[in-house]
DNA sequence: ACAGCCTCTTACAAGATGGTAACTGGCTCA
DNA sequence: TGAGCCAGTTACCATCTTGTAAGAGGCTGT
């Protein structure tokens, strides 16, 4: 679990950081909004947890920028201003909590864990996969290269998907033929060759990088040639 | 927007239905535990406000009854116990947000929208649709009925989904030739009868009730016989 | 009750899909 | 450098999928 602190009371920051690390986080800390935000567009949190006032930039405006860029991580606004009208202001510009400092330590976490495990069931059917600027939409059935639409048939779906979930790792002849062909003995023929050569005319053959490489002797990978 | 209220101090009770009618929410309200849980269990809500103290049964009993079941609604717990430990038990045992008495109106407004609005996110990436017994996987592309695989052509699956996702609705043919064929044109031809047949004979020939249901001079619907 | 219409089913045919086979080309190691 | 192997490509064919057509059956309103 990665967690952000965007928090510029020194006190109050090596508090929570080292709370944090104790309940099993790595943590990342900024003390100024600049910085979070950079951190926030670098980094993929499980949560992050903002101070409402912070030197030269309003947490609020922090949260507005980071779900502008369609970060939808799970934030949690910690703050000394306790009014009703501010505890309201901060969930409506796109906050997921609103903790009023003094607070302990044992509620932030029961919070954050909550907050995590909500987010969790939205993130685990994963739809879209990503491999450089290859995309593929399991649930429309879809795959783009560089924004354009390219038309797979079903086995190649099925083959490219598998390649894709194993981006940047050797997938061997043997588990291409369990996983997408559901045989479990060689066919003894060249059903896998033929069908990577239908897939590359379709995925690489019009572009500059491809993708999809074979390693002779072991099987093929797909990722962006280095 | 559905939401329910389980709150057994009238006063409260009123004030919540009452305001959360003004915000355009249709409001169902269970004095006790027993009948609040039978309401969760019959109707589909937005948001939940479960009341901590109850008679007979405890609030964080009806909350963990509820998750039991798979419900993954949003649950806002209300309570005059604002002890630390109070408010951490309520959020680990599975409530989402957890509010204490006295509160304003317009703060729990903004914590049920925060919960809804992080909630939607989940639903909308639905990826398994129910109807009666019947079920399809989106991303297996998976049919089943009573827990039987059924085996489905593309054409057959696509007009299942159309159907699914308008359950209990007549669906004309019209709406069928342009969401499940993409014309935009009558073609003049009976294809969607035979696919209709096709399909009828896969769900429902094997089973006692039948699903897909003919309404004569309109279209067909999907649904439960009652 | 019957005509006319709506829907269902079955049979058939065209086209899409996916697999086999054979040939080509290139890599590797002696 | 050349033999043997590994992978790529193309062409062809079987099967699957989907649409058309035609005939049967049943509902509805007169």
């Amino acid at each position: 679990m990665k967690a952000l602190v965007i928090e510029d009371d020194h006190d109050v920051a090596s508090y929570l950081v080292k709370g944090l690390r104790e309940s099993d986080f790595v943590v990342d800390h900024a003390d100024d909004g600049k910085t979070g935000m950079l951190m926030a567009a670098s980094e993929e949190y499980d949560i992050m947890i903002v101070d409402r006032m912070l030197p030269g930039m309003d947490g609020l405006a922090i949260i507005k920028t980071v779900r502008a860029t369609g970060n939808q991580v799970p934030i949690l606004i910690l703050s000394a201003l306790g009014d009703v009208d501010d505890r309201v202001e901060g969930l409506r510009g796109g906050g997921d909590d609103y903790l009023t400092k003094p607070f302990s330590f044992t509620e932030l976490l029961a919070r954050i864990e909550s907050l995590i495990r909500r987010n969790r069931q939205a993130a685990e059917t994963e739809t879209v996969l990503h491999v450089a600027d290859l995309e593929m939409d399991l649930l429309a059935r879809t795959v783009k290269r560089a924004g354009q639409n390219i038309d797979v048939q079903p086995r190649e779906f099925r083959l490219l998907e598998y390649l894709m979930r194993n981006a940047g790792q050797v997938v061997t002849r043997t588990m291409l033929l369990e996983k997408v062909w559901d045989y479990h003995f060689d066919p003894q023929t060249n059903v896998i060759d033929v069908h990577i050569s239908r897939l590359r005319a379709k995925i690489d053959k019009e572009f500059d990088t491809p993708l999809l490489q074979t390693v002779r002797g072991a099987g093929y990978m797909l990722r962006e040639t280095a």
